[in-house]
DNA sequence: AAAAGTCCCAACCGCCTTCCG
DNA sequence: ACGGAAGGCGGTTGGGACTTT
């Protein structure tokens, strides 16, 4: 099917290019330019086809060709773009000065692709992985996405209500103590034992943990387009960052799950939703409202519910 | 030190699009 | 409008470099 290769002609030189060859090539298009490539090789004198040798100066003769490892910089365009445009290499090139399309495709199949496998993100169509498992290892992840000080910093127009606050941070905690849970089956960073009483082995919570991590991703990407910053440029810390300031010590962090559990079952029973400002957006959904709408509403309570009736894993 | 495994990238392959007679 | 030639593009691969065992 379709037509025969160009350098199925016989005789004609495959492979690694020579030092020689190169040579011959960048006098010729130095003197004459390409023209036709066809033509090329026989008017360069190179045993070559005209293909091999167009491929040659595209990808790696040209004067402008910028060599050397990808910039974070660099990176971020192409995750963006690529989020964007998906697998059109000549494209993003584009938008890469010195950079070859060949150049940009390999460093995405052999770098950003299994990054963003890592983090859980799917490469191809930039969403988290929908088998659980994959979406559980990526949850620190996309909680860093969703740092709320780095939205704030970013989004001076966007605050946030503490309830919003509120629930996220119990989302946090819950996922710190269950990715600890994962990784070391006796402790957790509080130095706490768990046992298998506590809220994370309710089935509910983990049947609903993707669409949790989903809707908060999806959110998150909304929100961060608003000023065109990717939102992969959040998404390279390997660590969860703090959703709201850290606080050094366990005692701490275990009473600020219980005023959030307060806040949380006190805007339950306020019917004043604009209590603390909120998002001002038009089309851009803020990812909190994921928490924040009335089905998810009945969810949350439940979470609470459960966690003030089982030993919550992380009381003094 | 050497064999095996893995990674990386230049180059190739084949299909699609554009150009031109 | 049609068909062939050439260019362009994205997917794939071979083999050298590097790492691990």
């Amino acid at each position: 099917m379709g037509r025969s290769p160009c350098c199925d002609e016989s005789g004609l030189k495959k492979g690694p290019w020579t030092p020689e060859e190169d040579q011959k090539l960048i006098n010729h298009i130095r003197k004459h330019g390409h023209g036709s490539w066809r033509a090329l090789p026989k008017q360069a004198g190179l045993n070559r086809c005209g293909k091999s040798c167009r491929l040659r100066w595209t990808n790696y003769l040209r004067p402008d060709i910028k060599r050397g490892n990808f910039t974070a910089e660099e990176e971020q365009t192409i995750i963006n773009l690529h989020s964007l445009l998906g697998n059109k290499w000549s494209s993003i090139a584009g938008h890469l000065p010195g950079r070859t399309d060949n150049e940009i495709k390999n460093y995405w199949n052999t770098h950003i692709r299994k990054k963003l496998i890592q983090m859980g993100i799917d490469p191809v169509t930039h969403r988290p992985r929908t088998d659980h498992l994959n979406v559980l290892a990526a949850l620190p992840q996309l909680l860093a996405v969703a740092n709320f000080n780095n939205l704030l910093t970013l989004n001076q127009n966007i605050q946030l209500d503490a309830t919003s606050v509120a629930k996220a941070q119990v989302l946090h905690n819950m996922i710190q103590v269950l990715s600890n849970n994962n990784t070391s089956s006796s402790s957790s960073s509080f130095g706490i034992h768990h046992t298998n009483n506590n809220l994370f082995s309710q089935s509910s919570f983990l049947e609903n943990l993707p669409n949790i991590s989903e809707g908060l991703y999806d959110q998150t990407q909304s929100l961060f387009h608003i000023d065109n910053q990717p939102l992969e440029s959040f998404v390279d810390q390997n660590v969860i960052p703090p959703l709201i300031s850290a606080s050094p010590g366990e005692s701490k962090q275990t009473q600020m799950m219980i005023k959030n559990k307060e806040i949380l079952k006190h805007n339950d029973h306020t019917s004043n939703p604009s209590s603390t400002s909120t998002f001002t957006q038009d089309h851009h959904q803020p990812w909190c409202d994921i928490i924040d709408n009335e089905a998810s509403d009945s969810y949350w309570k439940e979470i609470i519910e459960q966690t003030c009736s089982e030993p919550w894993p992380f009381r003094d």
